[in-house]
RNA sequence: GGGGAGAUACCCGAGUGGCCAAAGGGGAUUGACUGUAAAUCAAUUGCGGAAUGCUUCCGAGGUUCGAAUCCUCGUCUCCCCA
């Protein structure tokens, strides 16, 4: 028996080990140890809650962080909760925002939670993921109820959360609404009877009410696990779609491994711990010999893209797509795959073609103005050859099947449609 | 309910009758350098086949030869008092 209950503890701690990787913090400290001692005794699953705002529907590598996390759960056997926040969504949670988020409608919300339902069995088991709407019990709460949940807090708690005390602090509008987020959200926690609640450092206000809410309404309250934002391509803001410093768990392999190339250095290890199952000391040994000049960093952050990019699209896209990169990035080649645009209605009643309109029309500037200062500044080149000025404007026939590119990594290839 | 402050380009923020397409910073784009990283330097950043051209400073009117700047009304926000 002795022998039994110890052999369980080191499996209990060898798994909190697996599942603390890259984790920010745990409230309380060993409070994931004690839920799967819980989970042990009473032989069931955890309840793992996860709340989702259905606001922004793509997935990218920041939020996989977490969805990740959850696989490692389910992996262990437990039960992972999504609650896609449609009643929430219509206060918008105000986390991190410094503005009051524009309440969405009923008919964005759903179709929202049903792409964010798709993308996530990208990450998640089925059988093992439970999806709920919180409408389904904050729908019902009367006003009543709603003030008697309102009695569990106070103002001045609330207030002391950073994004609120920020907005305060700066004269900037605190609607009343916006108050009432963290309850709604610590009501779904009871409701569901969750475990451990996930969520991002933002979240912690939150997520900490539903511990109190749970204990005031009988409940073993939650553990919570913090994840670290994982911060975007430019290294230091958090990754958003918003920011575009993010990279979709659902994009092309060659596009999502060279956004990762263009990744800051010192987000690597971030990276590394966060996107990637390379064992920790492995990630610390790549990092000092990149560090030390044994390795050319750039190739450590190719061992990255690769292990991310394998994550979502398999060995062989991956291997390609570093191909592909090298081709293009260290041998100068013109990229294999590149859009392929029409420039007919570029073409003018002369039969010519002004790069400037060439490069509106095929969506490479905004305007004829930005397309002018374009060249002026050496960024275009027609089949590798800098084009010489804003007036240029060859016979159209000379462009059909040349190579159009601005900047560093914007390639077109034009193709005429018809004859005029 | 009373009093006060404010709304300027992607963001922050100067400008209080002509010298304002509007300072400065951030961000972004482009070039040099490089490992398509960072840092640094430089240019650009309302529109425009470019013109002493056109449309801008919360919205609608008004004063004026002339308004981001002054007046009126409206919308929104913040602060103080109750």
């Amino acid at each position: 028996m002795q022998a039994n209950s110890t052999e369980e503890d080191l499996e209990i701690r060898a798994q909190a080990e697996q599942l603390k990787r890259g984790i920010q913090a745990v409230v309380p400290e060993n409070g994931l140890e004690d839920k799967l001692a819980l989970s042990k005794r009473e032989k069931r699953p955890l309840r793992i809650k996860l709340g989702l705002d259905p606001t922004a529907p793509d997935i990218h590598l920041g939020f996989a962080v977490v969805l990740r996390k959850l696989r490692q759960f389910q992996d262990m056997g437990h039960q992972v909760v999504i609650i896609i926040g449609d009643y929430t969504a219509l206060i918008g949670d105000p986390s991190g925002r410094s503005a009051t988020r524009p309440m969405l409608s009923a008919e964005e919300i759903k179709k929202n939670a049903e792409t964010y339902v798709d993308q996530l069995a990208r990450i998640l088991q089925r059988e093992r993921t439970e999806v709920r709407f919180n409408g389904e019990w904050l729908g019902k709460l009367d006003f009543a109820e709603v003030v008697k949940l309102a009695a569990h807090m106070t103002v001045a708690q609330v207030l002391q959360r950073d994004d609120f005390a920020n907005r305060f602090g700066a004269h900037q509008p605190i609607s009343l609404h916006e108050l009432l987020y963290p309850l709604a959200q610590a009501y779904d926690s009871v409701a569901i009877r969750a475990d451990i609640e996930m969520g991002g450092q933002d979240q912690t206000f939150n997520i900490l009410a539903g511990r109190d809410l749970q204990r005031e309404m009988g409940q073993a309250p939650q553990a919570a696990m913090f994840m670290p934002l994982l911060v975007g391509l430019d290294g230091h803001k958090k990754m958003s779609k918003s920011l575009g410093n993010y990279v979709g768990i659902s994009e092309d392999p060659v596009v999502m491994f060279s956004k990762i190339m263009s990744l800051s250095d010192e987000a690597m290890k971030e990276y590394f711990v966060l996107c990637t199952d390379v064992p920790l000391d492995e990630v610390e040994m790549l990092l000092a010999e990149s560090t030390t000049g044994r390795t050319n960093p750039r190739d450590v952050k190719r061992r990255l893209a690769k292990e991310i990019v394998t994550i979502y699209h398999g060995d062989a896209p991956s291997v390609a797509a570093d191909d592909e990169w090298m081709r293009v990035h260290s041998a100068g080649e013109v990229p294999q795959d590149m859009p392929v645009m029409g420039y007919d209605a570029a073409i003018s009643k002369a039969g010519t073609v002004w790069v400037c309109k060439l490069l509106v029309t095929v969506g490479l500037a905004t305007g004829t103005g930005e397309a002018r200062r374009l060249v002026q500044q050496g960024a275009v080149s027609v089949n590798g050859e800098k084009v010489p000025s804003s007036e240029w404007e060859p016979q159209a026939g000379e462009l059909d099947g040349t190579v159009l590119k601005v900047g560093a990594k914007r390639y077109v290839k034009l193709q005429r449609n018809s004859q005029h």
